[in-house]
DNA sequence: CTGAAAGCGCTAACAG
DNA sequence: CTGTTAGCGCTTTCAG
């Protein structure tokens, strides 16, 4: 154990200057009402002494932070893309930023961010970006913003984007390929986002004339880790999907990883559609077409949305959904007829072989 | 403004509960000494009014928090790499992580990390990872690591990578493609790892027994808008560089925008490498060829060096330096002697003219 | 212009 | 087992 810091406080400062802690709080707060050479001294023991009053204490006094909190379940691909755009919302604003992280495996315990708001709230933070939460709270008192909530639209102003059309298209460019047997790996029942994006699934292939099969449908809960299980329940189906829409790109990645374990070739005996867009897309094997959501400018917005509430002002609308759109890369390809399965091995000459039957 | 939150606090537990606040306080944190029906009525009453401790006022209290902070001068593509890392690294500790970040425009006032750990220190979190800071500070009495520190190496534990390396093999792999004149964007002089890429640079061309043209020398700054400036001049001279080394990927991206305002192709009139390998380079048109610097595992092994100071173990080095390694992609390409340039436009159909000249 | 005193929400002795 | 008291570091009236 390391011994207790020896923080330097507003005492030591009041002390070797010879005033009172009231008067170095002026002094650091630049207050009317001290007299140049007392400021001056006083400015001087706190450049030598390297003070730096307490964040903690200061807003436990004054209920005033400028700090506004970003709270997140954990650190991934999309809530790293997402402060990336908080940080430019907050650029010039005069806010500080912090981002609180519940720590990724407690996520499984719903309502981390009720926990965390009210903790940080109202001492830590003026105001909070809760990203994807699964409740949204009835509207605190305190100015809070929602990113992809996960139970649709409350009191709560709200930035999202269109998971029911991005998921639409997803679809149908699979369906316009000349793909019929389509796999899902779905999100997580309990969020809104996910809920959107299989029944975009779902209205895609329905209107394209195609009943829904539930046994091409798996749960793989926006984790790689589940949809790489959930993958392989596809894939090793008797008469498998040749096309695998994933509620993620994270999940996409999974299944990626499956079928390449099942030595299938990706696009060639299976294509592959992800969804949001997250710079690990590209960096797949082979790059992930997907759906993209403008991630970092859905940060950007909830910040600016934020700030706007935090000044008092109106704000020109609770809730906010900018477009998705397809991103077509590498893992899609129109599909084939013949699949040159040989003893669980594939044929390494696909490429180029028969041609789209759309 | 919107009005005073109005906070559920200890006390109010306490009136409701009929107990005093001390009593609650134990019943919050599963202290010994609370007779079992007191401790479910208590415990009713925390959940009925939703309840939850301010982490600000218990931190100003008791000197201990389970938190530890990233702090970091902004939030941009290395930082946010370097989180995802992070949270891995703290995952399953029983920590809970805050990121905190001066919000970019501060990066001009040297010295933030100072500010900022004395300001949380002590009271928010138990230790902290330093992302770049500019100077790391007399062996502090609390836990901190630095990563990729700017003044070298103190008496503080650090995480950085090969830079020195990593600018070496960069311009060797523009050598071996035959350029002779080969540009560089600087980053920051304040900065170590710049110092330290400049410093490879030089190495490497000094190696291949070619002088140092500091005409082909300009600062960027590790920004992009710098850098764009940077290249500007560069790809301006009476006679341009044939290539260009950036000293990171947002520099190099920076590089591209001006070569292309410019009229150039890149690769075929203009190769140009990063450093950094942050997932907006692949992202890059053309996708950029550039050093990769393991950032998320950077950014784990840092949170883990600074979860064992914490516990008070031994650590197994006090410097640790991963290494860099080359990625090539559509950014660089042979040197070729013509220059198809034609009143300031060139030639579209440059392509596979003229072969190398290694 | 300056300082004494109160108190933000909480925990840690210590009495009772 | 429970409550009282003190005080973390700071800001804010309000007297002097």
């Amino acid at each position: 154990m390391t011994a207790t810091p020896p923080r330097i406080t507003i005492h030591d400062v009041a002390a070797r200057a010879g005033v009172s802690t009231a008067t170095v709080s002026k002094v650091v707060n630049g207050r009317y009402g001290v007299a140049a050479a007392t400021n001056e001294r006083v400015q001087r023991v706190i450049d030598e002494l390297g003070y730096e009053p307490s964040l903690v204490a200061r807003s436990l006094r004054s209920h005033r932070t400028n700090v506004i909190g970003i709270l997140v379940a954990d650190l991934e691909p999309f809530s790293a893309e997402l402060l990336k755009g908080a940080a430019r919302g907050i650029r010039g604003s005069g806010y500080e930023l912090v981002v609180y992280s519940a720590g990724g495996r407690t996520n499984d315990q719903i309502g981390w961010e009720h926990k965390y708001l009210t903790r940080l709230v109202g001492t830590l933070i003026d105001g909070a970006v809760l990203v994807t939460p699964t409740i949204v709270d009835a509207p605190s008192e305190v100015p809070v913003v929602a990113v992809d909530p996960h139970r649709g639209r409350t009191g709560t102003p709200t930035v999202d984007s269109d998971n029911l059309n991005g998921a639409r298209i997803a679809t149908q460019h699979l369906l316009d390929l000349g793909h019929r047997r389509i796999g899902f790996v779905a999100g997580r029942s309990d969020l809104e986002s996910s809920r959107l994006r299989e029944k975009g699934y779902r209205t895609a292939l329905a209107a394209a004339g195609i009943a829904i099969n539930p046994e091409l449908i798996e749960v793989g809960g926006y984790e790689q880790e589940f949809s790489e299980t959930a993958a392989h329940a596809l894939l090793t189906l008797p008469e498998p999907p040749s096309a695998i829409f994933a509620a993620n790109d994270l999940s996409a990645i999974g299944v990626l990883a499956v079928a390449h374990s099942l030595g299938m070739q990706v696009p060639a005996d299976l294509s592959v559609v992800g969804f949001d867009n997250v710079p690990e897309s590209v960096l797949a094997d082979p790059p992930l077409t997907t759906v993209n959501q403008p991630i970092q400018k859905m940060g950007q917005m909830a910040v600016e949305l934020l700030l706007s509430l935090l000044a008092g002002q109106p704000i020109a609308a609770e809730h906010l959904t900018l477009p998705t759109s397809l991103v077509v890369r590498q893992s899609t390809a129109p599909f084939r007829t013949v699949k040159p399965r040989r003893g669980g091995r594939l044929a390494r000459s696909a490429k180029g072989r028969s041609p789209a039957k759309a």
